[in-house]
DNA sequence: GCAAAAGTGTTCTAGGTACACCCATGT
DNA sequence: ACATGGGTGTACCTAGAACACTTTTGC
């Protein structure tokens, strides 16, 4: 059954490189290998593909084990399956890329010895196998999608200000943005909604509170 | 040593969703499948990744061995992994898509008992697997990289007039292109080159013969 | 001379960029 | 009163869209 095609049978893996805000910089999550090979190397979050699991739904496991999120976006990135991108046997890794909400993590406590931890997505350790390319790769389509979607909104919390918006858009592109402009062209885009309601924060003018008037929804612009 | 790791070890394919332009139309090649399951039915050119093979070169191997043609633009598109999309076993397929100029085909003679050929976009018989579907995403996807790139010089042959060009634009957007506007833009790349040469065709004016200037390079405009 | 595709410029419009000052608050 | 981030409008510029006539050939 297993076997009811005559062909060899790599191992099928999920990687998924989780992405979150924090600290004013982008961070990517890590957990630490326990086992060979690699061992006590950084790694993705990711593991084999059960026969009879979607590959989907493997990497929406994997984003639940390691920050307890469901419900965030979620989109396949690209499939790695260099022959000997695993020292010990064929394996073909199909890696995603999720975003969750700055204020929506509920890292599970490091009890099952694994260590896990955020990375500032510019000052990564060395990875295992060739994390560094997928961590790379997924980087370059997040910058790439922020300029023609509303990916952005994936990381705001329920509600936000734009100011705090601006910023996401200023730590993931890494160059600042005209106030103004930045402003219009999120009105205009017609995605965030005026709650009414403000925030005060420090010895300064309180801001609007906005919310996203579609969560799920990712739109192409321009 | 196949079964290094302890985790069930799915079957994996690619496909390649193979395009060109013939007759005014976009075209896909297809196979008829000559054994079970889908005994019959038309689907993707594609077989199982050897161990040791590169996704790619797999790749590479059924668009050579399907249409004798080496050296075209090939990338990667999709997984699909859907764990019923095969009835016999679980199969995990790496879907790439590929443009060859009108000019370079070799098809194999249909010699090894499998019917071989090309189909209209538009009017495709009913496929095997979910092959109608990584055929949809194929062409998604070469519709909007038209409109963000040079992916089109790809279907040219060595010399090519501006109104073939143009036709190639307007048969996969499936609307017509403005004559100056086009040129314009085109020329405005810089990416071919006039070749001071001309070609007669009909009861017409001659036109001119364009080159690619870098023929292997896909650049992204706008 | 007529049919058929090749070739060619200008005007208009919209979206993006650049840019500087007042406002509300906490200390 | 002052320091801090929040909030606002106008002028300019550039890229894309709309649009019509002349040229060269074969028959």
């Amino acid at each position: 059954m297993a076997h009811a095609y005559e062909h060899p049978h790599p191992a099928v893996t999920t990687d998924v490189v989780i992405f979150t805000l924090a600290a004013d910089s982008l961070k990517v999550l890590l957990v630490r290998r326990a086992h060979l090979p690699f061992q006590n190397q950084w790694a993705l979050p990711g593991g084999f593909v059960e026969i009879g699991e979607d590959l989907e739904v493997c990497a929406l496991r994997e984003l639940e084990e390691e920050t307890g999120v469901t419900g965030v976006f979620l989109e396949q990135l690209y499939t790695f399956g260099a022959p000997r991108r695993d020292p010990r046997e064929r394996v073909i890794t199909v890696a995603y890329y999720a975003l969750v909400p700055m204020d929506r993590l509920h890292l599970r406590a490091a009890g099952d010895a694994r260590e896990v931890a955020w990375f500032r997505c510019d000052a990564l350790p060395e990875l295992a196998f060739d994390h560094a390319d997928i961590v790379r790769m997924a980087q370059q389509r997040l910058c790439a999608k922020l300029q023609y979607s509303t990916l952005a909104l994936q990381f705001m919390p329920d509600r936000f200000t734009l100011g705090e918006l601006q910023r996401v858009y200023e730590i993931i592109l890494g160059e600042p943005q005209d106030k103004r402009n930045f402003r219009k062209r999120m009105l205009a885009y017609d995605c965030i909604e005026d709650t009414g309601t403000e925030r005060r924060n420090g010895n300064h003018r309180p801001a609007r509170l906005y919310t996203v008037k579609s969560p799920g929804e990712v739109r192409i612009i321009r």
